[in-house]
DNA sequence: CGTAATAATTTCCTTCGTCAAGTATTGATT
DNA sequence: AATCAATACTTGACGAAGGAAATTATTACG
């Protein structure tokens, strides 16, 4: 697994230390040793094979701080050259692909349009994107072994098999096999919110916590979950599903057959209409909506406004429920977030109970490409810890 | 840890084997293999010392079906009689014992009245309340070497401390070190919704979940989480709080400061102000309610209802959220399920997400003494897996 | 009574991680 | 400069844990 000529399998050590470095910068082994309850002679010789296959590096001593003196600490740290992956997010009419890093780190980035969403073309321009990003400047293929696909819907991740995807109207596709059949690479598929919640684990504002929550708000309001440490699967196909929370019993009707979901209210396209509605312009898009209200629409704030809590209240009920250590909220929904942002806020810190409030919210929008990067994160996941 | 003379720790695979026969009943050493992934080889030395120190015992063999034939396999199943525990819940005016054996079967059950729910009081019925258990018919003090204790409140399981109990107004209490002191026992604490959801866990319909939820109802509402396998903590020590999900923006107002709030609406003292208001009748109980809904009362019967649905609102949160395996709903609010049932239901199902629905629902009332159970169980768990 | 099938055990071996001792490198003290 | 204390890292012996494969145990069936 490790290397080109490795033995497969990594010891339950060189996992931990691996993804550590990873994570948590550069390290010294004796501090590794402390966080993750090893002797610093484990980590010694689990960093070994890592360094001799060029997965980590010793970096240069750090002075000293303190009174007492003694020998200086060689932090390990993470080689981002060694080898990059691709992540692809798989839209109805759209790929996104782009090129990382091992530590994540977008390198190059391209996108398809997409056509026919249809299997057999997406794989084609798949496989068109894909020689494009690795045969472009750079000459990343020689050192790109694996690609992580993002998809909506349901994906068994073990298997690679997509069950369903309601947008690009796909029925169990095994998809991991057809994409490395077509692209010759190590292909790892997720759930795109989870991908993205994963990102955020490893690489961004959820490193170190035990539990975290992402949300992403859009057409549809999602949420991944880390809880003890682990992504939340769910037993039947679902979970993270906060856009069918019903936070208002007298709240509009939802298309999945509820009413008053967070989804009903502050989607993207439940605040399209209600624009509509207390406009009275039918041909009125979620940008003319956006501008109203940032030119002062009181009429159309306040739809935004009632999103906003919404949101708010949804996020309070999974902060009240799991309690993570952080909460992202993020999607591009949130292109408008000057216009949800204290809502959501008042509408959490309302509703979350007692010290959840306390949870740390941060709410920006979400960069370009993230969700392709997402992918890409998986896949460095499936390096590190198989 | 596991014999008077052990050595203290026991290796992954022998706490894998004592948990599995005691949470799945009688298995062989080949069928424990395949499910816990280990070789038969493994299994046959982890359960040696289990058996020799003789809390697992061999099962006659079993006659062999199919057409091959075959030696029988011999199930290793739990001694029931080797171990017993103590289990207490601590409530303002109550404590509420059990002995339970290694199967958290209850074999004896007492309570005590508290006139006072200072630390020390407390702490002198409850060794009162031990010897009671101990030292009456049976015999159990000989066998009996640990202790559980459930409390409501904020918990820190690792350190047996309260650190805050609303209900008996503690602050700060060092709960296991007096407890242990006085009784003389190992002592564990527990949060109790925690506590009765690890029993249900091992030992009742949570069996097998990978992931699982038990709602307690009652004046107040809440819920305990088993996600990935293991109990979820919460960061910020909230977790589990569906009562003060917000499931009706222009609902009625909660003493949390919110409003909508499940609690706020289908809390035992909700229903009980509800019924009062719209019956006129200022001294009316909850058990008046309950006779008045059963009677024929559509008023109150409509309290009720709401209240069902409003519960079934948030258990479909729970639902989308994490997605368990299975659900039971209990409590002593519950005393009075047969009218709640069919709203919890609908409400759940009209809430719940895709295949969300399917999620089995348990509804069924609490039985006496199962929050002392779930202490004991928790001092079970200790044992097996510290 | 042999033979196939399944269960359990035994023996040998590998792997992993700890322990304890030793090496390396620094600042402070003499 | 020499020594010492402090901290970081490495080494090698050891033990625990689990796996592979051969062996033993026990059954049904011909």
């Amino acid at each position: 697994m490790l290397s080109e000529t490795g033995t497969g399998a990594l010891a339950p050590a060189a996992t931990a230390v691996f993804t550590a470095v990873l994570t948590e910068g550069p390290l010294s082994r004796v501090s590794l040793a402390n966080r993750l309850g090893l002797s610093s002679a484990a980590v010694t010789k689990a960093a070994r094979p890592l360094i001799e296959a060029g997965y980590l590096q010793e970096l240069a001593a750090t002075e000293r701080t303190g009174p007492g003196a003694g020998r200086p600490a060689s932090p390990l740290a993470i080689c981002p050259d060694r080898e990059y992956f691709v992540g692809v997010k798989i839209t109805a009419d759209e790929l996104i692909g782009v090129v990382c890093d091992l530590s994540a780190d977008v390198r190059v980035a391209a996108h398809r349009p997409l056509a026919d969403p249809g299997v057999d073309a997406v794989l084609t321009e798949l496989g068109r994107l894909i020689d494009d990003l690795l045969d472009g400047p750079g000459d990343y293929r020689a050192r790109t072994r694996r690609l992580g696909l993002a998809v909506s819907g349901d994906v068994d991740r073990g298997t690679g098999l997509v069950r369903y995807s309601p947008f690009l109207r796909w029925h169990d596709v095994p998809l991991r096999e057809r994409a490395a059949r077509i692209t010759g690479l190590a292909v790892t598929v997720e759930n795109d919110v989870k991908a993205l919640t994963t990102a955020e684990h490893w690489f961004g504002e959820g490193v170190g916590a035990e539990s975290f929550a992402l949300i992403t708000v859009g057409t549809g309001i999602g949420c991944g979950l880390v809880v003890n440490g682990r992504l939340v699967s769910g037993s039947h196909g679902v979970a993270g599903e906060i856009g069918h929370i019903g936070v208002d019993a007298t709240g509009p009707d939802c298309h999945c057959g509820s009413r008053g979901c967070v989804e009903a209210i502050a989607g993207t396209d439940a605040i399209v209409s209600q624009a509509r509605a207390c406009t009275g312009k039918p041909g009125l898009t979620i940008d003319d909506a956006v501008a109203l209200a940032r030119g002062g629409d009181e009429r159309v704030a306040a739809v935004f406004a009632r999103g906003g809590t919404a949101i708010g209240t949804g996020i309070a009920a999974v902060a009240n429920l799991v309690g993570p250590a952080r909460i992202v909220v993020s999607g591009e929904g949130l292109a408008a977030y000057d216009l949800f942002e204290t809502h959501i806020r008042t509408g959490f810190e309302r509703q979350a109970f007692g010290a959840a409030v306390q949870c740390p919210l941060s709410i920006r929008p979400l960069p370009f490409e993230e969700w392709a990067r997402g992918a890409a994160a998986v896949s460095i996941q499936s390096l590190v810890a198989p």
